[in-house]
DNA sequence: CGTATAGTTGATTTGGCTCAACATCGGTGG
DNA sequence: CCACCGATGTTGAGCCAAATCAACTATACG
């Protein structure tokens, strides 16, 4: 039961170059939406984000400040909290690079609904909201694609309504893990990683459980061989039976 | 306790009418995202829609079928459910005349994640996912509107989740009742009336939870003079009362 | 009117929360 | 380099909100 072993993540600080403008030109340009676009208008386009370091657990904006910028992420990963009245978490998401977040509503009268907080060492470029309007109505394939984005998103979001609604804690925390390696896993020594540093507190935020739960089912998961966890970070050794516990 | 009466609702059978072409005209031209267009363009983009007349209860589509077209509330009202494993029906939206729902991607390799039924006999309009696209395509401020559309029911679908997480049913029920007041609700003589038919079921199904804990919470409401309800009917009777709750 | 559907209410059970004590990791500074 | 300490994770015991199971009543529709 021991998993005794020093965290196998690559926290990898953002490298510097990685806010340089011409490595910004190369993201850019991988961006779903922006793709098809022409080395100078991407050249143009570029010049009118600007960017900004963020350490672990910096906060990129804060729930109820006025939303005035769409970000987008260079390097590093952000999550999404939603804060209730008495203070517990909610992880609406967690963001890699090339995701977007913040607003993009340019009517100047909006606030940020979540807060917004660097998982890890990051680089975010920022647009302001008014602009990165401008650019979708200038390039109509490149809001095809930003709805595209959304629509998967809304997707997304009610299918864990439908989990909180009707599955048990177990089916929602076996679901997260299975999601967050299909979308952040990477092949190691001991199975698939989990690379971005997660606690039991993210897991439950994620999950609508308390910290205490999520750990308890953790330990079942890691008796019966599906994952090995360690302080900070998770990898699946068994995918298809983790599969059944949904 | 005894709330003996009659149901309120004026449940004004879909009227002929309201199909017609003339009548689609003046609904295309009230969404949000065709208005500015020209009578002519609008003309135009009505010949490319159908519509299809459903009576309370009948299924627009089906989740798990291959999605292929978009479909628009010309009258009537529509709910969109999920179905857990075990049964269970999850609401996730309930929609009105002007609303969108359906598919809107163009690929031909999607498939619907949720049930549309006519919750009040309704004529829907509908449109080829890939037709819609080329619209959307040719007028940008189109696609911009929708995009915002999106970006609203995200936004609600994720304090949904919140309040799932983090709220007691109590809380829950008190939230939905509001919001269907707000997007539904038309002043009679006894307050705010719902104006569609919803059962505790459909409560339950937008609350997370089960029809009896339902019943039970609404009949603390009744008591407490926030609401009346009958057999598929809901009255707001204290708004703000009803916002402590929350 | 009779019947199917919708709603209510009670009794019992239970999953997961709360509170609490403890164990362990890993970064920091002496 | 190692000891320390705050952050993170684990585990136990008791409790409670809400689910389940069940019996019943009320409503609307044909």
């Amino acid at each position: 039961m021991k998993t005794l072993r020093k965290t196998p993540l690559k926290l990898t600080d953002t490298k510097a170059e990685s806010c340089t403008f011409d490595s910004r030109m190369e993201i850019l340009h991988d961006l779903p939406f922006f793709r098809n676009l022409s080395h100078e208008e991407m050249h143009n386009i570029n010049k009118v984000f600007s960017d900004t370091k963020y350490d672990l657990g910096d906060v990129i904006y804060r729930e109820g400040e006025k939303s005035t910028r769409l970000c987008v992420i260079a390097s590093g990963s952000v999550k999404l909290i939603k804060q209730n009245l008495d203070g517990k978490e909610i992880l609406t998401d967690i963001l890699k690079q090339g995701e977007f977040f913040g607003n993009m509503d340019p009517s100047g009268e909006t606030f940020y609904v979540e807060t917004a907080i660097a998982q890890v060492s990051s680089c975010i470029m920022k647009i302001n909201s008014e602009q990165f309007r401008s650019i979708l109505e200038k390039y109509p394939t490149a809001s095809l694609k930003v709805l595209d984005i959304m629509s998967k998103r809304l997707k997304e979001s009610q299918e864990r309504i439908k989990q909180l609604s009707a599955n048990s804690v177990e089916n929602r925390i076996a679901y997260t893990i299975l999601k967050l390696g299909e979308k952040l896993g990477v092949e190691n020594d001991l199975g698939l990683l989990i690379q971005i540093p997660l606690t039991r507190y993210d897991i439950a935020g994620m999950t609508g459980t308390t910290p205490e739960t999520a750990s308890r089912i953790i330990s079942k998961f890691k008796e019966v061989g599906l994952i090995k966890t360690g302080r900070k970070w998770t990898v699946i050794t068994n995918i298809s039976e983790l599969e059944k516990k949904i």
